[in-house]
DNA sequence: TGCGCCCGGTTCATTTATTGAACCTTTGGT
DNA sequence: ACCAAAGGTTCAATAAATGAACCGGGCGCA
């Protein structure tokens, strides 16, 4: 590892939880020397990637990194991030992926992949507008929601878009329960017959969830082995996706791990 | 310089602009090698920093950032903050506001944000680099600054960025005295021809300037009561600005009062 | 008041990683 | 088919990183 990757790994021992952190301290965290860890702080913070609370005192993040981060903003928007993991999930699965995203009350399809390798698709609309308790998506978002957004959401009236469609409030909480276990939510026919949806939610940088990566593949050809290749892939996909808009994974979200190595 | 400085420095090349750049080009622009370019990204690829478009491309800044910004924004909840103020006094005066901080030698625009009232506005970006003797932010920040960092800014070449650009640092001196005895900064066109800009500094906790708010209008809009109006608002979300960033405004910075009441 | 502890910061001989000219391989334009 | 320029790699020469020991100062405690 060089010195560049060292000093840049003395980022990643600040959390919400720890923003500050003094030289001695820092220095064990790291288990380097106290004057190494100096050379780095002090070189960061001439860059402003971090800076002092007050001359001679801890350290924290710094104001460039606000700088930067409006620019990758900019040059990667969130839109193209999210085709991007909808064509991955989609190529690795060899069905339609969509990513979804609140907006105030409504949930939004923001990009949508087909994949080539079947003759029959699950297809679906950009921009569309998809319910919360009748979707995949909508269900690992309410999961993962604070109970003031999914009591506003279960409060008003659940449309029934099929046959299948839970519109029970409190059935619906109960299945949010599983879902919470699992990190992952599953709607067969729930909004369209014969879609069998799997999703995960992707959450913002305040922990909370701001939208849904998913795979909705035709019931006929949904089994057991596919289901629980798709968990894996998704786990996996959505958990890449909530780090590449810079959000962070709660620490109540089951870890993927369980899922994907059974 | 040591090592990370070096490494960091590759970042400033990254802009609005130029939001991906080729190992070559990096290279070309930074001045050194492209071997010692190449290993300075790797390391800051492999941390996330950065990352490659395609395989074997152009590097570009990486999701990373993202992250410590939001980390950045919970330690520090100045963005949030800025946001705010720059928002009210964008719907107070009509016209396009905009907060930029001192980063170093440089100024950089924090965040702006523009008002629908007219079909006409001033347009910027965010993380926009700003000049400290072609705009009002940066004459009301070098007026209040300690002379060991105006002496420094004046010091240097003072690009011209328009026509009515000042570039003469004994003048440039006899503006900031004005500025000192009302606060507040105009600039007209002198950093984008056709922009009057009012600005005033927002100070840190040390009583210091740490940036400017300013307000941006059209020539063709400006008139006197305007101005006069303009004045008193930004004076007032200054101020306001400068207590809820929990900065001190100095004894010897006047009192918007006079001001105002006129 | 004085003692000890730990803090952020600094020093300098030793050592180790960084450096850059040249080279390789691939790609894209003519 | 050619050339130019791209990203990436090599290795001897060298300049930079390293860390034990050392400051001076602030805080807590007797």
């Amino acid at each position: 590892m060089g010195t560049v990757s060292k000093a840049l790994s003395l980022l990643n021992f600040f959390s919400q939880q720890r923003s500050e952190i003094g030289l001695s301290d820092l220095a064990r965290l790291a288990r380097m020397n106290k004057a190494t860890v100096y050379r780095y702080m002090s070189e960061m913070a001439d860059q402003g990637i971090v800076e002092q609370t007050h001359k001679g005192k801890s350290y924290r993040l710094g104001p460039e990194i606000l700088r930067l981060a409006a620019l990758r903003e900019a040059a990667v928007p969130l839109l193209e991030v999210a085709r991007q993991t909808a064509k991955q999930l989609s190529d690795d699965t060899g069905e339609t992926a969509h990513i979804s995203i609140i907006q105030g009350q409504r949930l939004n399809t923001l990009t949508h992949y087909y994949s080539t390798r079947h003759g029959t698709r699950v297809t679906m609309e950009d921009a569309e507008v998809l319910s919360f308790h009748g979707t995949a998506s909508g269900l690992s978002i309410l999961a993962f929601a604070p109970a003031a957004f999914r009591d506003q959401i279960l409060g008003q009236d659940l449309i029934r878009h099929t046959a299948h469609t839970e519109t029970d409030p409190e059935r619906i909480r109960a299945r949010l329960k599983d879902i919470r276990e699992t990190g992952i939510a599953q709607s067969v026919g729930g909004f369209e017959a014969d879609v069998h949806s799997l999703a995960s939610p992707i959450f913002g940088p305040d922990a909370l969830p701001m939208g849904a990566l998913a795979v909705a593949v035709p019931v006929a050809r949904m089994t057991d082995d596919m289901i629980a290749f798709c968990l894996s892939r998704l786990a996996i996909a959505a958990a890449d996706l909530t780090r590449r808009v810079g959000g962070f994974v709660p620490t109540d979200f089951p870890k993927p791990s369980e899922e994907m190595t059974r």
